[in-house]
DNA sequence: GTCTATAATTTGATAGAC
DNA sequence: GTCTATCAAATTATAGAC
């Protein structure tokens, strides 16, 4: 029995796996209409049909990789929890992440879309920190640091093409 | 007296600053030649002259951001030093480091750009290293943490648009 | 070294048929 | 929901005059 008035087509989720991909290897201007499109095997119009214009989106899909990275780290505890999501994120397909990508690139992105980018961190640092006591700067901090260590040694390990580079700029994270 | 046979003429390096500052912003995909044009006075045409394609003016871009970037790191004798040359070209300018950007996008580059992306960060964990004893998996593991949650920590104070991001990320960074 | 002019391609987006 | 056709704009790059 399929699910009860999906909100999204079929079609609509693989363009925005297809818009993901090319977003987490080029970024936000890296990617176009027609590329998504053939990676479907539709027309670019088709592509229009689901998203009304690119940052629409872009905005669409940094919201779902949001929400599905909320869903991977629903049972974390732990900042070496947190690790092994990021580093799935990494391994798994070989990508940056996908606000991480954005948020290098959010001096000059459609408000929609670095606004979805703000919230992704803004989200993820705020449960981070939850790990480390009640609200105050010290676990703040903490969250902050961990994030950005996360977030550098994906970049790191994409640039330098090895993924070890990530294991080993993560050990003694906590 | 001006300095003898100058390596690139003045018109070039005034081409490289707007294309740094543009990359920086935006990344290599996010800049043209007529907006570089545009910033020095000049005609598209004319930035073809000093350099032939674009990913040969990102590249010269990346060498001389990497140059300037030992060469402010030449004193540097603690992670604290690294830190505050990092926090100098995120505050100062209000932009992300230009191989950060440069590294998220690294999954599409032209060769001879991603080259001297995958040039800054080899160079500088190994400078980064030797404060950390003779070679060892240890010293290279914390130099990679470090210069992961410099990048990281620019990256999210640019896309909270906070630059106390980044002072409270890389606190307690040694 | 800079310009004008232009080529060839790609881009985001829309109109309208089926 | 997909297509064809099309548009206006922007892109990288080159040829050739001054």
């Amino acid at each position: 029995m399929p699910p009860p008035t999906t909100a999204i087509s079929e079609k609509a989720a693989e363009i925005m796996d297809a818009a993901e991909r090319r977003i987490r290897t080029s970024g936000y201007q890296g990617f176009s209409f027609r590329e998504i499109a053939a990676d479907v095997g539709v027309k670019s119009s088709s592509v229009h049909h689901h998203f009304p214009t690119k940052p629409a989106l872009a905005a669409a899909v940094a919201r779902r990789y949001t929400d599905r990275f909320e869903a991977a780290l629903d049972k974390a505890k732990s900042a070496e929890d947190w690790r092994a999501v990021f580093r799935k994120a990494l391994v798994q397909h070989g990508q940056m992440c996908l606000c991480g990508v954005l948020g290098a690139e959010s001096g000059d992105l459609p408000p929609e879309v670095s606004a979805e980018a703000r919230r992704f961190f803004t989200r993820n640092v705020q449960a981070l920190s939850r790990l480390y006591g009640s609200p105050s700067a010290a676990s703040r901090q903490t969250a902050l640091r961990i994030m950005a260590t996360l977030e550098g040694a994906m970049m790191l390990a994409r640039t330098l093409d090895d993924p070890k580079v990530f294991d080993e700029a993560t050990r003694n994270l906590g």
